[in-house]
DNA sequence: GCCAACGTTGGC
DNA sequence: GCCAACGTTGGC
């Protein structure tokens, strides 16, 4: 029997484009996702999410409000340097230096598509009834997806899947 | 701009 | 450990 491989998951993060959207990305190539200070997405950034998992990119607080893309995790989970720099906006006073209390991964971009997928689409899809992005007072910046998730919202961007 | 939802803080 | 006050998020 093949060696058991831990299951690639997908993900979702929230970006308002005016702080860093999908062209920054594009521009970038590579970002460290730095800032996020909820312990529930500093979990998932330092446990749960691994290189080559994939993510969708939403544009929140936004004109659309709309998935504009795809990324890809290119490292895994290592202390957010920006909560020990107290020049950054998001330095954290109270963090213990030799206790990191805040997660950060890299991403890397992987394309952004033809067209938004706007959350009136996605609402519109009685199969993402259920995503988290959808549920009321969802505040998470980081979510998971499913596999089912994945495969409806590329469907909805016009791309395949399996292809990627 | 409003406000519901939710997380965090701090007094007790 | 409770809970009220407060701050933030983010859709509308």
């Amino acid at each position: 029997m093949a060696a058991k491989r831990p299951a690639r998951r997908s993900w979702l993060f929230k970006s308002e484009p005016g702080t860093y959207s999908i062209d920054d990305l594009a521009r970038d190539g590579r970002t460290s996702w730095e800032g996020v200070r909820n312990y529930q997405a500093r979990n998932l950034l330092r446990d749960e999410l691994q290189v080559g998992d994939p993510v969708l990119f939403y544009h929140s607080s936004a004109k659309p409000l709309a998935i504009v893309g795809l990324a890809r995790v290119v490292r895994s989970g290592y202390p957010d340097p920006s909560a020990a720099d107290p020049s950054s906006e998001h330095h954290d006073p109270a963090q213990d230096p030799a206790v990191p209390r805040w997660y950060t991964v890299d991403l890397e971009f992987v394309a952004k598509f033809a067209e938004p997928v706007t959350r009136d689409a996605l609402l519109a899809r009685p199969e993402l009834a259920g995503m988290m992005l959808l549920q009321r007072g969802s505040r998470l910046s980081v979510q998971p997806v499913t596999d089912a998730e994945w495969r409806c919202v590329l469907g909805l961007a016009g791309l395949d899947p399996r292809r990627l």
